[in-house]
Order: C-alpha cells, then structure tokens, then sequence
DNA sequence: TTGTAGGCGTTATCAT
DNA sequence: ATGATAACGCCTACAA
C-alpha cells in the first residue's frame, strides 16, 4: 500500500470550507471510514451477495451515519438502470385543479426538454418538511413548482430556500413567498360575480369563505365586499361563513345561512364544491332552484356543468398558470431572468342558469 | 493522428452483431462522422457560442442523420444539472381516475426507490405511436404502465413490444395485451347492480354503454345481460344504447331511453359520468327524481355523491390496481418473476338514493 | 474557433 | 469474500 497511489477520490481536491461539510457524501466517502472498498460498499447498498454479514452491517452503520445515498446519474450512466417507469395515460380534457396544474407544468417542461417529477403532500401533516427535503434530494431536481396552497405553507418554502433550491408558487397569498409568483384576478373575477347577482336584483346576498390556509379564499372574499361596498349594500350579521373549499363544509354553511331568520336571496360560494353543497343542501330542503335561490361558485370544475341547476361559476387560467410558472422557473434556472413580476391572469365569469334574476314573485312549491 | 492512441470510443468493443446498428449513438460517433472533436458537437448541442457557423450546420446534420441524443445521465453525472423540476402539491383525496392512477404508481414507486415519468395522450391521435416512441427513448424508462384505456390502444403497446420494454396494462380487455395485465371484477358488480334494481321491482331497465374503445365497456355490460337473464327478462329492443363514457353520450341516449314508447324504469350507465347526464336529462323533463327513473352509475367518482340524488354506483379499487401493477412491473424488471396472473380485483357497490323501488304508485307532478 | 485531458460517482470485470 | 481498475457518456477547464 505504500508507493500505490491513493485512489484520487473525486471530489476530494475541491478547496475545503464551510461547505465542504455539505459536500455530497460519495461511496468513496463510505468505503474509506468503513476500511472497505468501494466495491463492497456498492455490494452491501445493491443487496448483493458475497458480503460477510459482519461486513455488511458494518457498511450500513456508515451509510446512516453519513446518510449516503447512492448518485441515481451515475448509477444509471453506469448499470444502465434508470429505476424510472413511466406512466402513459389518456388525459381527459375535462377540468380539475391537479389535472390542470399537472398538465400546464408538463407541457412547459415538455418544450425545454426538462422532466417532471411529482410530489403529492397530504397536509396537513407534522412531517412535509422532511418529506419535501427528501423528495428534493433524492429526486435531484434543480427547482420545483408549487400549486396553491403548498406556496403558503411554510415547511415546505422554509425547506426550499434552505436547501438553496429555486421555486415558482400559483396562486400564493401575500407577501409573495417566491422568487415567482403566480397569480390570477381572484378578486376581480368574485367582484364580477357579485355585481351580477346585484344586478339581478338581489340584495341579501351570503358568503361561503374558502380555506384560510389559500391565499385566494381572501382575495376573493374582498372582490365580495368591495361590490356590496360599491353597490351601498351592508353585510348583515351571519352573511359571510367560514368554509373549507369542500362540499360538506359548503352544506353546513348555507344550512346555517338558511336558517337565517332572513335568509339571503343569493350565496356567493368560494369555489365550485362549496356551491355544490350549497345547492345539495337547498335541495334537501325542497327549495326550488334556481327560483329560490341563487348559487355561484369559483373554478368551473366539471362538476359545474352536471349540477342541476347547471352553475354560473368563474373560470380561471390554471392551466396556463401553472404553464407559466414552470416555464418562468426553468427559464430562471438557466440564467434567463425574469426581472418584472408575472402579470396576473385575467379570469372569465361563467354564465349558466344557477343564477337568476329576482322577481320579488317567488314561486310557490315547485 | 499517426501514433496517438486512437481515443477509445466508448462502446467500440463491443461484440458487433445484428444488435450493433441499434447501439446507442453517442457524442463520439457525432464527433467522427462530423470529423470534429467532441467538444465541438457538445457546444453544438448546448448552443453554446465559438462554432463557426458552418460547423454548426454539419454537426446538426449529423446529430439528425444519426438520431443523436444525448445521454442525460451523463449529462447530469458531467454537468450537475438533471434537467427535472418537481412539483409538490397537495394531494386531493378526492376520487378521480387519473388521480387514482397517479398515486397508486407514485407509491409503488417511491416504496422500491424509483421514480415516475408521466407522459399524457390525448385519444384519438394519429401519432401516438410516435409520441410514445420518443417518450420511452427520451425519459429513458425501464418500463411502462399503462391504464385504460391506453392498454389497448395497440399504436402504443405495438411501439413498446417493437422496443422490448415491459408494460403493465390496467383493466384490459381480452385478449390480455401485456405481461401483466391488472383488473377488477366489473361484470360481477355490474351484475349485483342490475339485480339491485330487479330486486327493487323494475322491469324495464335501460342501459348506457361505455366506450367501445375501452375493455371494461363489454365486461360491464355482460354483468348487465347476465343478471337480466337469470331473472327472465328479455331486453326489450332499444333498450341498450351505445354511450362514450361521457356525460354528453349520457344525455343523448338517456334521451333516446325516455322517447321510448314505453321507457324504462330504471336506467344502468356505464360510468358515472354518463349517469349525470341522465340525470341531466331528466331534470331538463321535469321528471321526479328518483320517483320516476332510478338511475345507476359506475366508477363513484366525485360527483357521484354531489349528484342529486346522489347516485348509486360502484367503487373500482383503481389505486390498489395501479399500484398493484407498478410493483409487478418493477418486481419484474429486477428479476423477481411473477407467474400466475393477478387475480382481479373486487369492486363495491355503493349504495344512495339515485335508485328507488317501484312502487307502482308513480308520484304525480312533483 | 477548436481540441485535449480529466473528472463526475457508480457498476462491471476480473483478479486475488 | 473482497478489491483494483476500467468503463459509462458527457461537461468543464484549459490549452492551442
């Protein structure tokens, strides 16, 4: 061992700092403080035969210890395994939020040339954070895109900027929480929403909130208020409701609206599944609709168009944001900066026949 | 040139053989055919500055001529740039097919270490075939899943067997067209839903086809055909219709059903989307619901239970199917052989109030 | 403008 | 059972 030259162990050159901590940990790194060969430690991490347990164990104590993971370039550039699968669907056009963000990404990755890699969080949840740092290492990827409400939740941006890793958020709340940003005119489009309800005569109009955790939830909230505001109409007590975005928290909302000793003539919901709750809800009741009572939702999911009545609703962009935000990232990630903040996205108020005007003549039983 | 050591090309050696014109081009064989350095066609192909202009011109010849593309486990081994960006974002747990199909991949995946590469189709299409070709070479997979209805989309399962990569087909029709072929038992629920309904006094009961395209179209509707049988009804002409597993198809033949001289009592559709046109449909008539038409769906996607009435339908185990069809892919690929064919899975009938029994005494009005 | 040398971190080969 | 060494295909640094 003594005239041999030390194997050069890559990376071993690089001027040491305060980084060289962090520098990524190789098998050679592994191999020297287990007294092994590389070999061996490629044995042990590929659970291949002909190791003495003793030795493997060995091994895998300084795997944890130095939290070794195997570089999956170099494991592919050289076992010619990818350890990736794909996945070949159809892709039904119809609308939905993941669909649609999935879709704008892939297609803005698609035409740089760039992969997509995916990872679904159920929040809320104690450990994302962990989940996001390993997800980021272990998937290598250079930036990461994050759909409303992930931008907002801090575990997960706190992790990204701590491991120096670029994102795009949709759809965040104020302040803006990444270098790109996202966004569409929620608050426009629910002040569209609500003048036309006020234009059809109604006066008493309620409002089912969306999630406090998305940032949209408020920003539609205040294109409510600003158009009651402008129309002189007050916000009677009980007319605006907390609600969750989904359909159960929808039903208890305009149950509690309805048992209003005057209940409103109109319900401004945050989103489309709220409404669907709303009219569910109206519906259990023996209401008619939309005689009795107006509903309007927000995103014209395919749901929208099944209901009956059929749901006057706003359609936002979502697939060209989430286009963007990916494109903007990936064009960011190679230097090409993007200096003016993103120009929000305009939405469209979706007519169908959920609203209707107020006759003052309510029709009788049905 | 004269006694310099001829670089060695990397996959020179190789034994030459009918296999050796498929060998993987790389930057080498660019390099000589374009009699330039390596270098040179890699700043061709970064578009990276100091090429003359014609060089350029000869090297892009060459790369298209050979169908060059480069290797990006190396590129990112080399470069430290691995081209992907991720996508975290929460994780709807609402029911949807694609969505289903997402997650049940995504874990199977991320329990073994690998990752997923997704690549959409929108059907019909006249180039998938190529689509798929380059998705396969491009993202480098191992192997490739492939839900309905893409399984039997034979453009894509002939290109995967023309390049030997392994796919797992879910819900297939007959003949099995993979390896690993994953499904469920859709004609036994179809079947207990039809006898549901018998059970509930009707006679007359329609039916909605699904898509022709689609296997589990002719297994829905033998269960259908078989429960009629058994309890001695004929199936009156007209009463069957094909639809396309969507919810216009739903409207119209549900129109079609109900223009009947005598329309039926009840109304099986292929899916559940179908079954909201139905109900669409029947609203639109002014008809009471459930009184006067009980309706059936399949699949209990998300709007089944937003409906009204809600639907009775069926629950397809589509994330167990989908994971359960990348694991035996990816057990596959790493040897690990799987012999006897899956055993399909079970599927659950989900009852709600979308069929009712026939009471005789239709409800008048409303 | 173009080319050469060397390294990226792993697996494969073949000795020991 | 274990190890030295050569690929793997590309990019960076530096030389010409």
């Amino acid at each position: 061992m003594g005239a041999m030259p030390a194997p050069q162990k890559p990376g071993t050159k690089l001027a040491p700092g305060p980084e060289t901590s962090r520098r990524k940990v190789t098998i050679f790194d592994v191999a020297e403080r287990a007294g092994v060969s590389i070999k061996t430690v490629s044995r042990v991490v590929n659970n291949e035969a002909n190791v003495r347990e003793k030795t493997r164990e060995k091994v895998l104590g300084v795997v944890r210890e130095l939290q070794y993971k195997p570089n999956a370039a170099a494991r592919e550039l050289s076992g010619r395994r990818s350890r990736t699968i794909g996945l070949v669907y159809e892709n039904a056009e119809e609308f939905n939020y993941t669909n649609a963000v999935l879709n704008g990404a892939l297609g803005a990755c698609e035409a740089r040339g760039y992969s997509l890699l995916l990872c679904p969080l159920n929040l809320p949840n104690p450990d994302i954070g962990e989940r996001v740092r390993g997800f980021a290492t272990q998937a290598r990827v250079e930036g990461i895109v994050l759909p409303a409400p992930v931008g907002d939740v801090v575990e997960v941006t706190g992790a990204l900027k701590d491991m120096r890793i670029p994102f795009a958020a949709i759809a965040p709340r104020d302040p803006l929480p990444a270098e790109i940003n996202i966004g569409c005119k929620d608050e426009q489009a629910t002040f569209s929403l609500t003048e036309y309800l006020i234009g059809q005569g109604h006066r008493s109009i309620g409002y089912i909130k969306g999630h406090p955790e998305h940032g949209a939830s408020a920003k539609r909230f205040s294109g409510y208020r600003r158009a009651l505001e402008k129309h002189g109409l007050a916000i009677a007590p009980g007319l605006v409701r907390q609600g969750y975005f989904d359909f159960d928290s929808g039903k208890t909302c305009a149950a509690e609206l309805l048992d209003l000793p005057e209940p409103p003539t109109a319900i401004v919901a945050g989103n489309d599944d709220m409404a669907a709750g709303v009219l569910f809800e109206a519906r259990e009741r023996g209401l008619p609709l939309p005689g009795r009572l107006s509903v309007v939702g927000f995103d014209d999911t395919r749901i929208a168009s099944r209901l009956w009545p059929p749901l006057t609703t706003v359609r936002q962009p979502i697939l060209q944001m989430a286009e963007t935000a990916a494109r903007l990232l990936i064009d960011r990630l190679n230097g090409e900066a993007t200096d003016a903040p993103q120009e929000p996205f305009d939405c469209e108020v979706v007519i169908r026949e959920s609203a209707v005007p107020l006759t003052g003549i309510v029709p009788a039983g049905c």
